[in-house]
DNA sequence: CGGAATCCTGCGAGATACTG
DNA sequence: CAGTATCTCGCAGGATTCCG
């Protein structure tokens, strides 16, 4: 699909997909988390934390589907699955903080403004 | 901002609050409509394209709550209100734009991903 | 240990109609 | 024109149970 004849902000609908992806509650966490490198399902869950068994493995799956990161199972006993970021999983990481950096450094200006906002609203 | 201390994946909460503004349907697409200048409710739903107009109320009161567009009313026949992007709304937009162009970029390689995924899964 | 299958719930979000 | 008020529905997301 034609992006070069994009006019700087038009979201090509499928941009707003991959937008909503970052939005989503977990995807991002576990992007960041995998950054310290491979683990295991349970290494995950448990570094996320708060994130139910049924959401990592959904989430893990899509990474996987959209090629963010690597599956590589081991047959052992027990069994151990290993969690690999790719590539392209770094460079969402990357693209994913600089708008996290933002968030932190805004969020007090953020939320003082919420104060002033519903003071009025009194 | 000293990202190297956290500990890999310390979403301070708040920041993933933002993260989830930024994913949600509209809000995006509102405030890079808005990059064009100063705007007025129907102008706005109409160049965004898509939106109802309960969703567009929503999205701007939240997004004036947060301080990100400024709401000016004028008491004229027919009445007139005009949405304005604040200097935080403007540096949102941007912070956004680099996370669209990323998007873009990868779009074709993650959607060639999905092909071959879903190919090895029949 | 690493899942899959199933059930349940709340909220995001659309459609529509009414108001000032 | 610029909203507010309802009603509704789909789906993200949680809890729980079962499988290899």
């Amino acid at each position: 699909m034609d992006v070069t004849t994009k006019p700087a902000g038009a979201d090509c609908k499928g941009v707003s997909e991959i937008l909503s992806r970052v939005g989503d509650k977990w995807t991002i966490q576990v992007v960041v988390t995998l950054r310290a490198g491979s683990q295991r399902f349970n290494g995950i869950k448990r570094r996320v934390g708060g994130i139910s068994q049924q959401m990592l493995t959904r989430t893990l799956k899509t990474l996987e589907r959209d090629g963010m990161v690597e599956r590589t199972v081991r047959h052992n006993t027990p069994p151990q699955v290993e969690y690999t970021l790719t590539p392209l999983g770094h460079s969402l990481s990357e693209t994913a903080r600089h708008l996290a950096d933002w968030a932190a450094a805004h969020r007090g200006e953020i939320e003082d403004n919420r104060l002033h906002y519903d003071a009025r609203q009194l």
